[in-house]
DNA sequence: ACCTGTGAAGGATTTCACAGCG
DNA sequence: CGCTGTGAAATCCTTCACAGGT
């Protein structure tokens, strides 16, 4: 999740694909969470077919997709029955109906803003191709890049997003442009008839609730992962604490040390004894780490 | 969250901070979902203290942030009390308290292995360097990248990977390698010591439950947002579906049509009508789409 | 005998709503 | 009076455990 808003964050129900109560004819009501999944059990699902299998049991797919059984087996009880009991589940069949839940039996356009470090990279990424989605357009507000062409695809101003996102009938849109920037663009791809957002910079966007945001911030990922290593970190430590506790006068910790900053609650703060580094790196201040 | 799982996913108690039984010292308990919205806390707090605040409400800082004010006091209650009733938070030491938190009072060293399409971008992308670490190698199984350098940092070897390792005292290592290659890297990371990886490659890891891995899997999201695309043209459809009832014997649909696929549950397989693609590109034999 | 599908139980997370402090 | 901190309620999600097909 993370995971990840949208825009139905704040909807009456959970679940998804509801009209307003119950559920559209063959569009089944969706847990969000399981939703989220299906494209892994998708990618399992290709997987095992590429290497010959045509039935799977629930034991299996959970192993390739990363789940437990249980878990599995009650997502696709939401999709409708596509098991055999005693026997597992027909691949084949399984893999046409996520598809066409995901909405994948059509092959998506999408738009990308901003081919600077990461957007240049994006639009070279073979896997948005290969799993359903065909790039339409590029797009940038630096006029020294338009007209480079990218895997074949022109860069093309982003004052042309309300003639191509028209004429391309784009609804999903990848945003990898600058943090200031990100705003004003959402809002030009929004006017223009986009509905769904990737969303790369580290901005919270504010959009109208019927589109869709998806944010994926990459540092986020390595801070979660930091805490991480901070917690095991601590853990350790605590674990050694008693063995440590009399020897350990000298400066070389053997991991993290953990030393929680002063509190500055209440009664004058008291300058922050920051932990050791583990790395040899000098520690960063805290302005130092700019956003 | 989405995702993500982190290798505590069966863990026992969902709270993470715990050693056996209560928390570290100084070190609290804290739901996996906290953890996971600190770090667009953090980046909300950098934002507002750089435009000139020093204290901010609750209300105020989760709407910078993204979410709802309860789930934003909730949150921060965790950490201990960095509020004042009646005014709101000190930025700055609340700043502090969830840097420390996350571990981001040293700057961490981290490996990228696999400088493609997407690695390179992830080599330059300068929200890691502003936010807390530091790309400190860079590795490549093919020789003919190795040596080239990389906003100044060199690509090695993948058969370095332990010396680098062990001598840079890295933890965490992104994995942007083929999806093929993903498995073996990762055992030779943690071979090495590392101990959370940060996995870009569409494949499940399986690793040591001790190491913490996080996936971002770039086609996933966009899946995820065709989901809600098609399920909000499921909407449209049977909202028009009224009015058009009678009209619509020609062929533009208005929006795309929702035909689910043909069932092949117990008796025999039908061919599976697909719906008609929206945006006038052939619609996506299954087979295409490879993973 | 095996494996799916699923009620029911158990957790985790979010939201409510208000007590209590500044 | 305003705003945080937090029990309690509500909701969502996961896991258990087994009934029921094949």
């Amino acid at each position: 999740m993370s995971q990840q808003r949208t825009g139905h964050e704040a909807g009456i129900t959970g679940r998804v694909g509801a009209v307003t109560s119950g559920a559209v004819p063959d569009f089944p009501d969706l847990p969000e969470a399981t939703v989220a999944r299906l494209p892994e059990y998708l990618r399992a699902l290709h997987h095992l077919a590429e290497t010959g299998h045509d039935t799977v049991s629930s034991e299996g797919l959970a192993l390739a997709a990363g789940v437990n059984s249980a878990k599995l087996r009650k997502d696709l009880s939401h999709l409708g029955s596509y098991g055999t009991r005693g026997v597992g589940y027909d691949i084949e069949p399984l893999v046409g109906q996520i598809e066409y839940i995901l909405g994948l039996n059509m092959r998506r356009a999408v738009a990308l803003v901003g081919v600077g470090n990461l957007g240049h990279a994006l639009a070279g990424y073979a896997g948005f191709a290969s799993r359903g989605f065909r790039i339409a357009a590029l797009f940038d507000a630096d006029l020294t890049r338009v007209g480079e062409l990218i895997n074949g695809i022109p860069v093309r101003h982003t004052a042309d997003i309300p003639e191509v996102v028209k004429s391309e009938a784009i609804s999903i849109a990848v945003l990898a442009t600058p943090a200031g920037a990100a705003q004003a663009v959402a809002d030009q791809l929004v006017a223009a008839g986009v509905t769904s957002i990737l969303n790369f910079a580290p901005v919270v966007l504010n959009l109208p609730e019927q589109v869709d945001v998806r944010k994926v911030d990459l540092a986020v990922e390595l801070q979660i992962l930091s805490f991480h290593e901070h917690r095991k970190s601590a853990r350790t430590e605590q674990a050694n604490s008693a063995a440590r506790s009399r020897a350990a006068a000298a400066g070389h910790a053997a991991a993290e040390q953990v030393n929680p900053p002063a509190r500055a609650a209440g009664q004058g703060r008291v300058a922050r004894v920051l932990g050791e580094a583990v790395n040899g790196a000098p520690v960063a201040a805290l302005g130092e780490v700019a956003v």
